[in-house]
DNA sequence: CTGAAAGCGCTTACAG
DNA sequence: CTGAAAGCGCTTACAG
């Protein structure tokens, strides 16, 4: 910068003013000091510059995979709206639970950053009070706390839409599968679950808790399994509701390969319209995971850029919608789904 | 710094050595800091620290699209390593033309990272040179340059052995399909390509243009209108190479619309290995995106931290790997597949 | 509208 | 092994 101010013949202070297009500069010297940071290519020292605002000009964000497709449309869209204000994007993720503790342990460590953005988390109450003793604006993405800004979908109303669909097209027995979780990552399963048994019980179904079955992720074998205990099942379900797309991709893979129709035989529903649902036909409830993250994004700009805390509680909650597609279709009672010979 | 040193009873350089860990240390001292450290839960500057030691703690990756499989593979390979090395991960994204030119426009403003992982990039001389001018060690991913330390898998290769896997199975009219791509990201395409036709001319098999399609992503229509146009053929093809599983499937969804059989009618291979592969018994190419990520950020480490230049022009290959799923099947002449009647 | 000076919180020679 | 002092490159009152 001293570089620049001697080419423009100006000082330092005049040239911090211009380069952060402060209004107090003449046309004249702003003009002079343009072209000399251009001609040597000059970009500012965000070190320098943090270290006497305070501000680093970054904002963090937290959260499970960097595989998983919430997580991807969630940082595209936090991306989108970070480049239009400014600032860059810091990422981390944690995949398991020591990673997760050694996150936490280590929190002070982030607080280089501006704000932090809380993905798909189901906080304890330690992490809670750690992220308050950070003292810097955090705010939950995917998931509802009344104390802390939030931006989230109604995972419960999610399930009941997308139960509601099945009820309509006829099911009375709908299973419900949802992958086993053991690191508390999904902030979202639980409330699915909720609106599962909420539509149930509108509809004057009755719960079935051989209906609810939870495979471990990723792993064929249980799946197949999941297909295999409901289809000796004395009475089986004829659709099944899938806590993600991603499980009803492999539901449908193994219902498949055991030779079962979808829908014919099973109507399978997933949730997140993901791109996969698109592709595969798959029948789905929709969250807009691109326009969440990005919603994050812009909260955690308001926050940190206002002095007033009116943001630092504020909600925000977007609607899911079902999608309907190919994959579920009305009950239709057929000899197959009788197994049991008089 | 001041406040652990007060508590402490130590001077501020006494404090940094402690916490850098340097061993000019005495055991006492050591534990008197680390406890006052530990009781203010205090956090080191990185703004200060850069602004001395010219480090920022950070590592940049640019890429494509968040959502895309590859990107959050290598993120998820780089973030690993960039744990255990004590880097931050900072992300930049562009997904069309004019966030390409707006990034390279301001390149000089991202000099504030110590390296810069470029993913999936088919770089123009102009890119190349502004690069060059950025003074700060570059690595390119998923992409080949001489003058550049590089991690990469022989794309070409790759589809060599993925034709040719076709081929053993007694195929002769093999299909390539490639998204088409008017934004320049994808280095690898073209590589696949020449490999395709490579593989072709090995097993002697002409090449036919017919059987070469560009779809634009993701449109369903262009992916129907591809089957039409290979199906609509004298000869149509009895498999398909696809440039990405994503397209694989996608193709394998538009057969099935049009209840062509897979494997039974219509072979199709993929290009990644991609969950997605597994979940839908796709056969396919495999590279390991993780791992890539993963060498790339190690290298990128090494060149920062060795003051030696022999690591700047260091390439690393992975293999591809033929993964024979369920997706591809010998060949089978058919009634079917000889529409022309005598 | 512009400049000189202090200071942000660290690290790094330099002494001891 | 430890401390005092200078300085990294900015921004921000304070003068003018």
């Amino acid at each position: 910068m001293a570089d620049v101010a001697e080419r423009a013949g100006v000082s330092v202070s005049t040239v911090s003013r211009t380069l952060r297009g402060l209004p107090s500069v003449s046309a004249d010297t702003r003009d002079r000091v343009e072209r000399a940071a251009h001609e040597l290519s000059f970009a500012i020292s965000r070190s320098a510059s943090s270290l006497v605002t305070g501000r680093t000009g970054r904002i963090a964000v937290l959260g499970p995979r960097l595989e998983s497709w919430f997580l991807g449309a969630v940082l595209a869209g936090v991306h989108t709206v970070l480049r239009e204000t400014g600032y860059d994007l810091l990422v981390y993720s944690v995949t398991d639970l020591a990673e997760r503790r050694a996150f936490f342990d280590r929190l002070p460590a982030r607080r280089n950053a501006d704000a932090l953005l809380v993905t798909s988390f189901d906080l304890t109450p330690e992490e809670h009070a750690g992220l308050d003793a950070l003292g810097m604006p955090v705010v939950l993405v995917s998931q509802y706390a009344p104390d802390r800004p939030s931006v989230y979908v109604d995972d419960a109303a999610g399930a009941r839409q997308g139960v509601r669909h099945l009820v309509n097209l006829g099911h009375r027995r709908i299973a419900f599968v949802q992958p086993r979780d053991d690191t508390g990552f999904s902030w979202s399963s639980r409330a699915r679950l909720t609106g599962y048994r909420q539509a149930l019980e509108a509809a004057g179904i009755p719960y079935d808790d051989a209906l609810v079955r939870r495979p471990a992720q990723h792993v064929r074998r249980e799946l197949s399994g999941t297909i295999g205990a409901f289809m000796s099942l004395p009475e089986p379900p004829t659709a099944i509701f899938a806590d993600s797309d991603e499980v009803a991709v492999q539901l449908i893979s193994a219902l498949r390969a055991a030779h079962l129709d979808v829908p014919g035989d099973m109507s399978v529903m997933g949730f997140d319209d993901h791109q996969l649902a698109e592709w595969l036909d798959l029948s789905t409830v929709a969250q807009p995971a691109r326009e969440i993250g990005g919603a994050a994004a812009r909260l955690a700009c308001a926050i940190i850029e206002s002095a007033t805390g009116d943001e630092r509680t504020r909600h925000v909650e977007f609607p899911t919608s079902v999608v309907a597609r190919g994959s579920t279709a009305p009950y239709r009672p057929s000899a197959q789904t009788c197994p049991e010979a008089p």
